[in-house]
RNA sequence: GGUCCGGUCGUCUAACGGUUAGGACGUCAGAUUUUCAUUCUGAUAAUCGGGGUUCGAUUCCCCGUCGGACUGCCA
């Protein structure tokens, strides 16, 4: 495919969540799959619904992501502004030009007339409620009004929209990549405004003048956008530009009940619907993030791949570069599909396990550092890390359980699971764990090779139980009955620390 | 209410009109293990209903039903 141009279009009303995130990843992957270009638009054309920080937030969010675009705010590019409160003089010319064509018309009802007609026909339960060829000769428009009394109230400033003339009884037959075929009757639309009383667009003109403008080849968005596809084809039809080809993704839905998956599914679902963290800034209210949670951006973007797409093999990892290469809308399903908080999990466990140890004790020397937790500086090191992080990682969901995991190679366990110690601190466990402090005393590094083969085979001789040992050693030296090789934690914990951590039980335990 | 889009295990999904309807998550059981995990093995469970078309429908058509989206001078 050639020129391939898509974008991601957001409008900054808020927080970008996982379904938007979505929407501009498979508009990336579709982008660079054909050596596209993926371009970043933001749709600000309501500046009541405008909330400062979104715009940011969205960006911070894609790039977290590793999503990037080849044009856009951050990047410019021969198209811009991309933002189009800055793009604000260019729609009313094409409005305009949809007047003189008889495409669309003027309209000067208040909000309060337009409010008391549609309750008037739902009253009548009138098989039209809307404002369209059946109602708008009732209406204060164009079609009511003279000419040179439209000329009139306009130049005396009143207050008018353009509405879109919608044709009666017109069949619109439309192509969509993931539906196919759809077919729509105009009688059932109604007069769209396009051109508001504030000066600016509506979604409708700004979404249709700029994807011309920009020369998108491709309209990938949410399948909430399918009801105003006929509108977009008439519009299209009206200015005589070529249509883009149009993919309608199926929705995210919530992972319990009914209905699209919206903000507030993430409290009381335990699980972010947003990928960072975002405090809204007039309600000060606060939402959590995939980030700040303890996911990994690669995990998270390879669930999101798998929510409405498939690869058509039995594998389900991919990494974004492998997508970038295999995706295509064709593979895309049509049925919603409901978020499985569960199986997120399970994506950022295979992350985890698969990611290198060093990067992993990176991120747990930052997490050391931010939550200022208190350890020696040989603990607070990248190398010591490394290892802590190596026989841990296997038991993480998250980034963030990295240290609740591994808190005993920081410091000492200050009190002992209760239930655990009732399981295994028998009368004589005391006298046992005095008897191996002394063998561990004679034994050089504590390697855990070796203290393993001596421990062993000391328990081996004297016919103890296996368990009768290394269950209360545990419990002293992690706190609790969990945790790796007890041996390579002494190796990494080291003699000294091993030696005291045992002591001290013998001293406060009986 | 109207318009449109959907419906395969609980969830995400696979299946040129011909498969014992496959995989993954979850759940359960077993194996391994000094513990907790990991890992491995196994089990569990689905084509919304009714009509067609066809030698044969998960697959194509119609009706119903259920679910969803839209129905703003929001996007």
């Amino acid at each position: 495919m050639n020129n391939v141009r898509v974008r991601f279009a957001p409008s900054p009303t808020g927080p970008l969540h996982i379904g938007g995130v979505r929407t501009a990843l498979f508009n990336y992957l579709f982008a660079k799959k054909n050596n596209g270009t993926f371009i970043l638009r933001i749709e600000d054309t309501d500046q009541l619904r405008y909330v400062p920080g979104a715009e940011e937030y969205i960006m911070d969010s894609l790039e977290w992501c590793g999503i990037t675009f080849d044009e856009g705010i951050r990047q410019g590019g021969k198209y811009a502004p991309y933002k189009q409160s800055e793009r604000k003089d260019i729609y009313q010319q094409f409005a305009n030009q949809l007047v003189q064509k008889g495409a669309a018309y003027y309209a000067f009802d208040t909000p309060e007339e337009l409010e008391e007609m549609r309750k008037k026909l739902e009253q009548q339960k009138s098989s039209i409620q809307q404002y369209n060829y059946a109602t708008r000769m009732e209406m204060k428009n164009s079609f009511t009004i003279s000419p040179e009394l439209i000329k009139q109230k306009i130049e005396n400033g009143e207050n008018y929209v353009i509405r879109f003339n919608i044709p009666e009884n017109v069949a619109i037959e439309m192509q969509d990549l993931i539906r196919g075929k759809v077919t729509v009757n105009s009688s059932t639309l109604d007069d769209k405004v396009l051109f508001k009383s504030d000066g600016l667009p509506t979604y409708h003109l700004a979404n249709i003048v700029d994807d011309h403008l920009m020369q998108i080849s491709h309209v990938i968005r949410g399948e909430e956008w399918l009801p105003s596809l006929p509108l977009h084809y008439l519009l299209y039809d009206s200015f005589g530009w070529e249509k883009p080809q149009f993919a309608h993704l199926p929705l995210i839905l919530k992972p319990t009940g009914k209905g699209k998956l919206s903000k507030r599914d993430g409290d009381s679902g335990g699980f972010p619907v947003f990928p960072i963290d975002w405090t809204d800034p007039n309600t000060n209210e606060k939402y959590a993030g995939y980030k700040q949670w303890g996911y990994c951006p690669d995990a998270f973007v390879n669930m999101l791949a798998l929510l409405g797409w498939n690869s058509g093999t039995e594998q389900e990892i991919f990494s974004l570069s492998e997508l970038e290469q295999i995706f295509t809308i064709e593979k895309v399903g049509k049925a919603g599909a409901k978020f499985d908080p569960e199986k997120t999990k399970w994506f950022n466990e295979q992350y985890i396990r698969n990611k290198p140890d060093e990067e992993l004790a990176n991120y747990l020397l930052n997490f050391l550092n931010q939550q200022n937790i208190q350890t020696t500086d040989d603990k607070k090191n990248i190398e010591y890390l490394t290892k802590v992080c190596h026989l841990i990682k296997d038991r993480a969901t998250l980034l963030t359980d990295l240290y609740q995991l591994g808190n005993y190679f920081f410091e000492a366990p200050k009190d002992y699971e209760p239930k655990t110690l009732k399981k295994f601190w028998k009368e004589d466990t005391k006298n046992l764990m005095e008897k191996v402090k002394n063998i561990l005393t004679t034994i050089e590094d504590l390697s855990a090779h070796d203290t393993e083969q001596i421990l062993k085979t000391w328990i081996e001789e004297n016919q103890i139980a296996f368990g009768k040992v290394m269950n209360p050693l545990r419990i002293l030296l992690v706190g609790d009955a969990k945790g790796p090789h007890l041996f390579d934690i002494m190796q990494l914990i080291g003699k000294d620390e091993v030696l005291k951590r045992i002591e001290y039980g013998i001293n406060n335990l009986n």
